[in-house]
DNA sequence: GTCTATACCAGGATAGAC
DNA sequence: GTCTATCCTGGTATAGAC
């Protein structure tokens, strides 16, 4: 099973990258918790960057597909409101999640990452399907907050007292009303 | 005038941490820029950190205020339409919305900054401040969104037939709608 | 196929000369 | 008020042990 060392380093390098940072990270720290010298990643993965794409790529395949679904639809109240219902169990998923997470928090650090830049690229097209370019401004921002609004839980996750599926719903609620404008 | 390297250090380096991230902009660059070594900068702050200190210094004081006035009022409606106004209000400025921008874009980064923590502090009393504990999640979600749908503008920002007023207004029309729920 | 030892260069930081 | 020299850590590259 020496296929294993990979995935651990995937998850080791998945929960620091989020707690700390991508780039408050070192390859010295994800090596020591797994017990081998920085050097042995690099026979894993050619670069730090090169973790991230390893972790990034189930996500993206995911939304991709939902930009394909998308674009397959009309632009109808109906299908928009489908949109955010699909996102949502996307991220329901608790793998997504923990990934999406790490990429909200490391937007900056890797901006130029191609991986993200695509993702970005999706977002972008998906919110732009979400309305017609003669809808009124404040329509069109309404909209794409609804998909924004799916990634709130954040900053409610200080109420101890709820759970993740209770922050799902209510999500979606809102989401669902962000649609209506 | 030697007080003007102190601020021209700052310029550069809010421009610089904005476009390419606080950790990916090295103190040569921000040196180079300015026709100095990196270790002239360290004669007017003393840590990288520092340099952030002085940029966010403004906004957290005005944010400060936002919040102390904030919880001299009744929780009534008015009151977080008040709210709402005044933080759009504030965002408009275009220096602190330099630095609310600086600030989005780095905030994995400089999340052990000081400075930083109480901005989370405070953003977080006054979301927490514009519900009841007994609102329902939904509701409290909604308004929570609200502040934060006035950042928007950046989604926003490749259609460049928009100008900044036109953005800021339909975000707070959103924002407003968002506090109805 | 999996890893260690080692070296290189860039970046943040400090001490001390001018 | 600014510079040189120096230190430590981090990402990267390669040679070679097993």
């Amino acid at each position: 099973m020496r296929e294993d060392t990979r995935t651990r380093i995937q998850e080791i390098a998945l929960r620091l990258f989020t707690e700390q940072g991508y780039e408050a990270t070192s390859l010295r720290e994800i090596a020591e918790e797994l017990g081998v010298t920085k050097a042995a990643l690099y026979y894993h993965f050619k670069t730090k960057d090169d973790i991230v794409a390893g972790l990034v790529d189930l996500r993206v395949a995911e939304i991709e597909e939902l930009l394909a679904w998308f674009r397959a639809q009309p632009r109808t109240p109906e299908a928009r409101r489908q949109l955010v219902l699909r996102y949502a169990d996307q991220l329901k998923r608790s793998r997504y999640m923990e990934i999406a997470r790490f990429l909200e928090r490391n937007q900056t650090a890797l901006r130029e990452h191609p991986k993200l830049l695509r993702m970005r690229e999706v977002m972008l097209e998906l919110t732009t399907r979400m309305s017609e370019p003669g809808d009124p401004l404040a329509t069109r921002i309404s909209r794409s907050m609804a998909l924004f609004t799916l990634h709130a839980g954040k900053w409610m996750a200080h109420d101890e007292t709820l759970s993740e599926d209770e922050i799902t719903d209510a999500s979606v609620e809102v989401a669902l009303r962000l649609l209506e404008a």
